[in-house]
DNA sequence: CGAACACTTGACAGCCCTCAACGTGAGTGG
DNA sequence: CCACTCACGTTGAGGGCTGTCAAGTGTTCG
């Protein structure tokens, strides 16, 4: 049996943040209660829905490939990788999710989760039963709405890294999304700790682990930031910006 | 205005195939509609809400990005490739989409679509309004669990050619991709056309186009398969597979 | 028949991976 | 407090895959 949080049993909840109508301000669900007129009532059942996991620590899996879907989860705090293993046995990182993001839209399709996942850091998450959500989502068409954009969204992200840019490019299309993320959830956007080891961040872009570090030294020899173990500072974020805009598109 | 399918008023309509519970054998609905408990005054709201587009010609587009996205739509027959053109004036190609898939999946977020659409041969479309199905889900459990399940392939798709792969590994999934898909269709495994040029298929794989045409002869020099012009076959299927298998994971 | 286009083939170079060695910091036990 | 260990990260040298550039072939269409 796999020693993950989600198909356990004794997954820790806790009951005891936010009334009815201002519970998981941080979640990936409350532009989708606030802004698409959910009612009271809608409210509340999501509220029933929702099952706070945690906490994870760094190296805790949150699912494992193969284990049967059941339930999608919204990061609270923390930042969780998802993975596979390759037939080689090498490690391809599919994405790095912050708070506010969800995880295991992915395994809808096939009824068992097809990556991995595990808390890079102390881990928050927010667990919504999906066969539940999906018959209250039918009842509140703001919260269907709001799945069918999630979902939407996950492709398009899927498609960014796949073309063939440079090892530059990568790299400073994965600093400045990363730094618009955090941003947008209130972090700051010109300082912030990288989570992932470097070996996560070459394997998420698809270059070597040497590559990434030679291209941040570049980056930091060139004044476009500073760099310090896992400490990260933005200080060219135009130049950045500019490296990565064929990627990011906008 | 863009010379496209969808924003065009004088999309032509055919309404003479099928009747109420036969119609769109080869949709990528049908599936849902027959499997999933569509019960016969569903099936009827869903044939209501369909349009059926075309024929379009090669070269046509279906929509083209920054369209604002009213609409899905399922491939009935010919191919249609999604694509977008970088800052540098690049064309990637998202995808080529066969008989019984879907396009338009990933406009849903921006409410505008993020790529372009056109025909590459002979194309027929059913159109379906994205407010009205969405709407037609909320009273049909099964049919928002379709589109749910749609949308998450998708992402899985996408990530699919983001890895690091050589260029034998992407050639050899695309062609065993492309037999696999075709023959869930009907059509045969080990012959058939390419419906895109070299170009396209090197702008999908992320490779040169002069790569494309030595990886295929090599593989031909080596007896995997035989190509003539956009003609076909797969010799060697289990070779190709191979190849292929650590990309296709299964 | 000529032009445009798609495709092929060849020579060369560059980016990045591989392999290897070294440096560094955190945790541990003495 | 210090030596040790180990994982993580950095730095250097060399080579292979594939992109780029260029030229040539074949096909379609006006």
């Amino acid at each position: 049996m796999s020693d993950t949080a989600f198909p356990r049993v004794d997954k820790r909840v806790l009951a005891d943040d936010g009334d009815a109508l201002h519970f998981c301000s941080t979640c990936a669900f409350s532009q989708a209660c606030l802004s698409q007129g959910m009612d009271k009532s809608a409210l509340m059942d999501l509220h029933v829905l929702v099952e706070h996991v945690g906490p994870l620590h760094a190296g805790d899996h949150v699912f494992r490939e193969g284990d049967p879907f059941d339930a999608i989860a919204a990061v609270r705090a923390g930042t969780v990788k998802t993975y596979v293993i390759d037939a080689d046995g090498h490690e391809h990182v599919l994405g790095f999710h912050l708070p506010g993001e969800v995880i295991g839209l992915n395994a809808i399709d096939e009824a068992h989760y097809p990556c991995n996942a595990v808390a890079l850091d102390t881990v928050m998450l927010c667990r919504f039963s999906f066969p539940k959500i999906s018959v209250l989502a039918t009842r509140v068409p703001g919260l269907q709405q709001h799945l069918f954009r999630l979902l939407s969204r996950d492709i398009g992200n899927a498609a960014l890294l796949a073309g063939d840019w440079s090892a530059d490019q990568r790299m400073a299309a994965f600093l400045v999304g990363l730094s618009r993320r955090l941003a947008a959830r209130g972090f700051s956007a010109d300082r912030f700790q990288l989570t992932m080891a470097r070996t996560d961040i070459a394997n998420y872009l698809r270059l070597a682990p040497e590559t990434v570090s030679r291209v941040l030294k570049r980056f930091q020899d060139d004044g476009l930031l500073k760099v310090d173990r896992r400490e990260l500072e933005l200080v060219r974020r135009d130049q950045l910006e500019a490296l990565a805009a064929p990627i990011l598109r906008h």
